[in-house]
DNA sequence: TGTCCACTGGAAGGGAGGGCTT
DNA sequence: AAGCCCTCCCTTCCAGTGGACA
């Protein structure tokens, strides 16, 4: 006997058959501690049933605090109270401007859900700007309804692309007969204001919300109500949940690293074969999250960026530590040639240093060393093993494997 | 007090890659 | 096929700068 399956097929999951409730898409039958906002938006939007634009809202508030969670549930409810009471048409756009993050992406996204037919869809390039915005306007028109439009991180979009098109999407509501639209923005930078022109702030910000994360408290109700959907009885007791809640709480109280850390510990001890969860399951849970996001966005930079970041890996692993700019691009000038790759210049490396700084790969701080002049001071912020190893899986990268990085600090090449 | 280093980070622009229009 | 347009990734150019040193 013994199938090489057998032992991993269990007769009973420790999750039930809901489990994607510890999932980051889903959308609860309820929000807890979101009564407040869910029902200041609501009243926004309520002018929308009876065919009148809503007030364009901006909403404020760190990652993992139920922005997008409340807009979409209002959303939800919106559209089926549509079908019992709405007298006019409603439509309920969500666009993130993480991916979405160019005047004309938006537009060809907004313009395409008005598309009646196939070919009537906007290609994902090629047309120009003004074309884009007025076939979209028509499109828009011509329904006759009001169009709610959420942009999901919108700071993304502006600080990308400048808030021209935010104007003109404002701009839409003087020039449609037919149609309205009212816009939703969705902020995790409180100061993302700062970035808009005075005209386009007020007429954006007609109605403000913020959200505060959670505390520790609130999230282990979300964790509860979660809970006890996704899991059987008995196998994540409130001490548990009480752990991944004051987790996620330290780290600026993001529910959705909170639902993760619960789903993930479950996972865990599945596959241990144990039948309740432990805190030494969550801690490994932590791990794993924490390596998984670094070995990811390791896995997903472009090759330039990887060579750089195996540039600061070498080096450190050879002993030296806070790199200037210019030493690591040095050392990142070697590794290009050693592979045949023609190096990028230093201008845009300091932008590509900056980058994986924001992605928390590494530290990079500007300082002046006086006379020594004045540069970014830089160090890796994982561990530099589990680094080399990711790179090194590239095959562009493999070659490198055994380099060397001499330990003087001056290198000519 | 001024000098001057080693950059920083803004601005402009090129050109490849996508796709449209005529 | 030629001529556009928009975006992405880069290069080139350059004014600006914090602070150790003379």
């Amino acid at each position: 006997m013994g199938n090489i399956f057998e032992k991993h097929i269990r007769k009973t999951s420790l999750f039930t058959e809901h489990r994607d409730a510890l999932y980051p898409g889903y959308l609860p039958e309820s929000l807890p501690h979101r009564e407040r906002e869910i029902d200041h938006l609501a009243e926004i939007l309520t002018s929308a049933l009876y065919g009148e634009k809503p007030s364009n809202v901006l909403i404020f508030g760190k990652t993992g605090t139920g922005k997008t969670a409340v807009v979409q549930f209002v959303g939800r409810e919106l559209e089926n109270a549509q079908k019992v009471y709405g007298k006019s048409k409603i439509k309920y756009i969500y666009i993130n401007c993480e991916t979405v993050d160019t005047p004309y992406s938006v537009l060809q996204n907004i313009g395409n859900h008005f598309a009646e037919r196939w070919e009537e869809r906007i290609p994902f390039t090629g047309w120009p700007i003004d074309k884009i915005f007025t076939t979209t306007m028509e499109y828009i028109d011509r329904w006759g309804g009001v169009a709610i439009i959420v942009l999901d991180e919108i700071d993304k979009l502006v600080s990308k692309s400048g808030d021209d098109i935010l104007y003109k999407l404002a701009h839409l509501n003087d020039v449609m007969k037919n149609s309205r639209i009212s816009i939703i923005g969705i902020s995790n930078e409180l100061r993302f204001t700062d970035l808009l022109d005075a005209r386009v702030k007020s007429r954006l910000s007609e109605e403000k919300m913020i959200f505060a994360p959670y505390d520790a408290m609130q999230l282990k109700d979300i964790l509860l109500s979660r809970a006890k959907i996704a899991l059987r009885e008995g196998v994540a007791d409130e001490d548990v949940i009480e752990l991944c809640a004051a987790i996620a709480a330290q780290e600026h109280g993001d529910a959705r690293r909170a639902i993760d850390l619960l789903r993930i510990s479950v996972e865990i001890a599945e596959r241990e074969g144990a039948t309740r969860v432990t805190e030494n399951h969550v801690y490994l849970a932590k791990n794993k999250i924490e390596l998984d996001c670094v070995a990811e966005a390791i896995k997903t930079l472009p090759l330039h960026s990887k060579i750089l970041l195996l540039a600061l890996v070498l080096s450190e692993e050879s002993g030296r530590s806070n790199l200037t700019t210019g030493e690591l691009y040095n050392v990142y000038r070697m590794l290009s040639r050693k592979i045949d790759v023609s190096p990028l210049t230093q201008r845009r490396i300091s932008d590509l240093i900056t980058e994986m700084d924001t992605l928390g790969l590494l530290n990079a701080n500007v300082r002046s060393f006086g006379r020594y002049g004045r540069t970014k001071v830089i160090e890796l912020s994982v561990p530099w093993m589990e680094a080399k190893n990711i790179l090194l899986k590239d095959e562009y990268l493999f070659d490198l494997k055994n380099v060397q990085i001499p330990r003087q600090r001056k290198l000519e090449f």
